[in-house]
DNA sequence: TTGTAAGCGTTATCAT
DNA sequence: ATGATAACGCTTACAA
């Protein structure tokens, strides 16, 4: 019998080629091949050449679970949204994903569906991975979440949303300055009965600051606010719908309409095409984040146009500079206050 | 002074709480500790209440990292797909999210943008993780790829196709048979000169089995095949106009278009909407994915719908089968054919 | 520029 | 039902 006391050692690792397969195939420290990865510069070239070679003849793949697990430091980012299938956030998730990949950082994804249990929930799960930075939406969270942020040792990010007197990193933008600006454009142009559509989403608190910055000004303006409850349970459509014919068999009706999103906004132009009515000369429509369909409708929609992109380029530029993957001033950047944008179409 | 010689030891793991900090407060080893969470049956009663309570109360999170390393399976699936912020994929990433996230599996994403050369860094970026799972979309792969796929060590799907013949699980439906699928659906309708307009993304080769399919069709019923081919660079909007302009100017005009997917489509409509057509009787169009604009086009366009939120269920729920974590019996499971189907509206 | 030794926090093995 | 010990594969601190 030739060798057989050879350890069988198969237990875990099924055998995957590993940091010291490749230093003992070149004949150096396994320490050195990590080097090769991780400081290359601090290898002498004829070391590279022959490292570089066995890495690849062997087909070795570094174990980052093991990196992570020695380093403290993986290179994950952990993001929560509230959706990843919604017009909106999706632009974010690709911007921020892109970016990260670009520097060597892979994205954990997970949605909360507007629910605070939920987004707990996720971030519980992350915070185990102990991912490089942490990012979530919107500054609405269950307090055992905000305990989680505010202990967790690594960046986080909240986008989506814009408090300055939050000690997260802020990158997004004041739904209420949103909700100020969607009033006084339509006041701008002479439009004095305007209605508010609340979403149909129960969790969407950020909705709901833009209708509370929606009332303000219209108070301002000596104005009462008109707030239009859509049933909970609804369908965005199906609510947009179910308002408009609410609203326009008044006697009294409004002149214009702030749905909370562009989703309500369609319902509510369709339904108003089917009845008759021509908009905006019977009722202006105006919506919220100029989501793909807007300039395909008919009358084509009025809306604000968020920086979603925008959001999650920027979302994974502060990241990196937190981490020291790139380089950035280091000041009051944990402020990265943004706008929307009123793209005037057809409907207002 | 009082125990100064305490072992410093802050050198890399800040202080995180540990499982054996949880055993010492109990007065156990830490192994029953790991056993409270992994196989709380092994756990004597009285034992479980105060590890649950000491849990709680030192504010004990899991590394998982560190789990992830000892037992070579971390509870994270990776997923490469095209794009997020598409229309198209963003629901079956929702819903295979969602589906992990019901067993405790975290989603690793990434997106390729169609090119083989990008899903190969993601793919290589992966399996540094040990993923539990790997999925893929479409059975378009470079060399390379192909050959990690088939030495992973872990279940392999590839969605958004069907291809019996691979080896890796397969969740979707065949392109080719949807090409056939839509030009049958218009020669139903007696249409006769139908033309085919290509994606403008070069990547999109399930696009391209879409065409063959089309084309095979109409060589069959005696026709002649018509492709158009937009400017490779052009967006899908803009390659939609192009196409129906060059269409529809020639002395010989389609009567037909099917267009490899909705926003060529809803290109082409306005365009022609634009030139004082009204369709579908000067030129019945036909688009693929059902996106969300579809129903509201003037037109409103007929579509193909893909099992979008299918195909991310069952994906998740066949790795979840192959990982043990869900029952499901063996067979030929690994196959998982699935249908688009035609939404008819107005534009054809 | 290269190497040695000591973990990182958990789970698998084997024992009691 | 519970525990001692040895991996898991890598990186940091400290030497040489």
């Amino acid at each position: 019998m030739s060798e057989s006391n050879q350890p069988i050692r198969k237990r875990r690792g099924a055998g995957r080629v590993t940091l010291s397969d490749v230093a003992k195939d070149v004949g150096v420290s396994s320490l050195t091949v990590s080097r090769f990865f991780n400081h290359p510069a601090q290898v002498s070239e004829p070391l590279r050449q022959r490292i570089g070679e066995a890495v690849s003849r062997l087909g070795y793949v570094p174990n980052l679970v093991a990196g992570s697990l020695a380093s403290a430091r993986g290179r994950i980012v952990a993001m929560v949204v509230p959706n990843i299938s919604g017009p909106i956030f999706a632009a974010t998730i690709q911007a921020f994903s892109d970016t990260l990949a670009r520097h060597g950082y892979q994205l954990l994804l997970a949605s909360s569906y507007f629910s605070e249990e939920q987004e707990e929930n996720a971030v519980r799960a992350f915070l185990g991975w102990s991912p490089a930075a942490l990012v979530v939406t919107s500054h609405f969270h269950s307090q055992a979440t905000e305990k989680m942020l505010a202990e967790a040792d690594m960046p986080v990010v909240e986008i989506w949303d814009y408090q300055p007197e939050r000690s997260p990193i802020q990158v997004g933008f004041v739904h209420r300055a949103v909700g100020v600006q969607a009033a006084q454009y339509l006041l701008g142009k002479g439009y004095q009965r305007i209605a508010f559509v609340q979403n149909s989403v129960a969790g969407d608190f950020s909705a709901l600051e833009r209708r509370d910055g929606y009332a303000a000004t219209l108070e301002e303006a000596g104005l009462t606010p008109w707030i239009f409850v859509p049933h909970s349970a609804s369908a965005p459509f199906e609510a947009g719908r179910q308002a408009m014919e609410a609203l326009m068999q008044r006697s009294v009706r409004p002149d214009a309409i702030i749905f909370a999103n562009d989703n309500l906004a369609a319902g509510g132009l369709l339904a108003a095409q089917r009845s008759g009515l021509s908009m905006p000369q019977d009722c202006a429509v105006m919506g919220f984040g100029d989501y793909a369909f807007a300039p395909m409708l008919l009358p084509s929609l009025t809306t604000l146009r968020p920086p979603a992109l925008e959001i999650g380029e920027v979302a994974a530029l502060r990241v990196l500079q937190q981490l020291g993957v790139v380089s950035g001033q280091s000041g009051a950047d944990h402020l990265n206050l943004m706008h929307c944008q009123v793209v005037e179409r057809e409907s207002a």
